[in-house]
DNA sequence: AGCACGCCGACT
DNA sequence: GTCGGCGTGCTC
């Protein structure tokens, strides 16, 4: 024991036996600076080196029964790992089995002193008062909702943008209130829509980009700012979740569906998990915005954790389904484009962009049921043919005739709105090999259907049954509970959870029975080389803390017990709800 | 990880 | 006798 000052410092190591908070002297010359949060050199006498961390609290003694080690270095005064943070990165790693230092990866950026120095050193911006705008298409209570910090899955408005302009109006309730709002957005260019939609309402000082597109320098002067402001409205990628936020009032997910939102870095929580973490830490409003909701927002809605919203005004697309029977028309036929669709998309085309939704890009055009951009040019010979995917991404397209050939996802936004849309290789679409396969096809139809104009057309082809009825009747979230309910009766994610464990067999077998897993949830065992054993379990939700401590128990058996001849890799791995197994090769977005 | 400690087999 | 193999444990 120790009195004193103290610091109880966190390693930055992904080993899962340092995962714990380690007890430090804080030298005399340092005690004024060295406060929560702050990078410091510690050492490390077991590994003979020094390694950096973070300080999480200073304490006035030591229940550690040894000599302490003294404080090595303290990086810079910096407070970068605000409490909040630090309590959600404790608890993001609890429920993913990882390790708390993986998510400070996540949450903090890489110093830049330059930046640092320049931010310490100018002064605060002078922040103009506001007041929460007015939400419109939505009933009147749902702003109080979002002061009072409900959790909320709330259906897109489907006109073009307005959900970016919902997400505003939803941001500025909390904003007008001084407190920090985080909009987690799937990819950059959602990031820069809401950011123009937030630009144009908001004052200018309020708005923080933080996303991984963005320099260091602009990133960790970002987070900076986030750090040390409030009342801002954070825009990012899935990181951002993670970022500072000590008054928060809202954390929004927009699309949390969509598979660009999926964590690939350790330990792989969906930031959508890590908002609710979140939410309920903070007590901060959760708002899910989608156009179709995933079945995991669907799965909080009927277990009552969050409440649907959908708007008050009764906006639908007009929505057409189409079965597969190609039109007579010979231009039509070249691109294998029912008549219905094609007359509608022809005369729609005079007056503004037609947009065609299709499943892959022209170019590849494996066993030739794929339209090319060619063939669907000579079906509409006169118009001006633009063409959108990841290799040629265009954002936005004028409000002209042309025939707008996209991939989804990469939709353009029509400033005037859609005239038509063909939403075309629907039977491709739903013919993959993966467990959300109509979850993944709905989403991708309904963004692509609220780029429509008002009283624009929508044209589904190939898909029929009660599944295109209900996508016609914008029967979203009843969409979602089907496929839920269809989850539900195979035992599958998201109606359970899993954890994917790899592993030496008898390591793999010990985890199993130590998590209480029954035979029956034990699935797809595959045999890897090197001897090592695959196996997907899966469980219900409540049982998910008792099932991760209990993992996290074998890991650290394992890393610290006997390990194989001269293999220095551990011999359990351990990845919670890994969405991977469910998905076909090549089919991740 | 990466290093020290410790307890059995061939050696100057 | 003792040098060093790697199985085992620990890091404030």
């Amino acid at each position: 024991m120790t009195d004193g000052s103290v610091a109880r410092v966190l390693l930055d190591s992904p080993l899962p036996q340092l995962d714990r908070l380690f007890d430090y002297r804080v030298p005399a010359a340092l005690v004024a600076d060295l406060t929560p949060g702050v990078r410091v050199r510690v050492p490390v006498r077991a590994q003979r080196r020094i390694m950096d961390g973070f300080v999480v609290e200073v304490v006035a003694r030591s229940d550690y029964d040894g000599p302490l080690a003294e404080i090595e270095e303290l990086v810079s005064p910096v407070s970068v790992l605000a409490p909040e943070v630090w309590r959600l990165a404790r608890g993001a790693a609890d429920r993913s089995v990882g390790v708390a230092s993986d998510v400070l990866r996540l949450a903090i950026p890489k110093r830049q002193v330059r930046v640092e120095r320049a931010v310490l050193t100018a002064d605060a911006p002078a922040a103009t008062p506001f007041e929460a705008l007015p939400i419109t298409d939505y009933p009147p209570a749902l702003a109080a909702a979002i002061v009072a910090g409900e959790r909320l899955v709330v259906q897109a408005v489907p006109r073009p943008l307005a959900w970016a302009h919902t997400a505003t109006q939803l941001a500025s309730q909390v904003l007008a209130a001084g407190r920090t709002a985080i909009a987690v957005l799937p990819d950059a260019r959602d990031i820069e829509r809401l950011l123009a939609a937030a630009a144009a309402v908001l004052p200018p000082e309020r708005i923080v980009r933080l996303d991984s597109d963005q320099t260091p320098g602009e990133r960790y002067r970002a987070f900076l700012r986030a750090r040390l402001e409030s009342g801002l409205l954070i825009v990012g990628n899935r990181s951002a979740v993670y970022a500072p936020a000590e008054r928060l009032g809202l954390v929004l997910v927009w699309d949390d569906g969509d598979p660009a939102l999926r964590e690939p870095l350790a330990p792989g929580l969906h930031p959508r998990e890590a908002a609710l973490l979140r939410q309920e830490q903070q007590g901060a409003a959760l708002v899910l915005l989608a156009h179709a909701p995933s079945t995991d927002a669907q799965r909080l809605v009927e277990i009552g954790w969050c409440r649907p919203v959908r708007p008050s005004t009764r906006v639908a697309p007009d929505v057409l389904p189409t079965g597969l029977q190609v039109g007579a028309e010979r231009l039509a036929e070249l691109a294998r484009i029912p008549s219905s669709a094609w007359r509608i998309a022809a005369e729609a085309i005079r007056d503004g962009p037609v947009l065609v939704q299709v499943a892959r890009p022209g170019e590849e055009a494996p066993g030739g049921s794929v339209r090319t951009a060619a063939d669907l040019g000579r079906a509409f010979p006169n118009a001006r043919v633009i063409v959108a995917d990841a290799a040629h991404p265009v954002r936005e397209v004028e409000d002209a005739p042309a025939l707008v050939i996209a991939t989804r996802g990469a939709e353009p936004v029509a400033a005037g709105g859609y005239r038509a849309v063909l939403l075309l290789d629907g039977e491709r679409m739903l013919a993959r090999e993966s467990l959300r396969v109509v979850e993944d096809g709905v989403r991708n139809w309904a963004n692509a259907a609220a780029l429509a104009a008002p009283g624009a057309r929508v044209v589904l082809v190939g898909v029929s049954g009660p599944l295109a009825r209900d996508f016609a009747a914008w029967r979203l979230p009843e969409l979602a509970a089907e496929e839920l309910a269809d989850r539900r009766a195979v035992r599958m994610p998201p109606a359970v959870r899993t954890a994917t464990l790899t592993g030496r067999p008898a390591a793999v077998d010990a985890a199993i029975s130590a998590a209480g897993i029954p035979g029956d949830d034990v699935i797809a065992p595959v045999e890897l080389e090197d001897g090592l054993l695959r196996t997907i379990v899966r469980f219900d939700y409540r049982r998910g803390p008792a099932v991760a401590g209990a993992l996290r128990t074998e890991i650290l058996r394992h890393a610290a017990g006997r390990r194989p001849r001269g293999a220095a890799a551990p011999t359990l791995r351990v990845r919670m709800d890994d969405p991977a197994p469910f998905v076909a090769p090549g089919d991740l977005g």
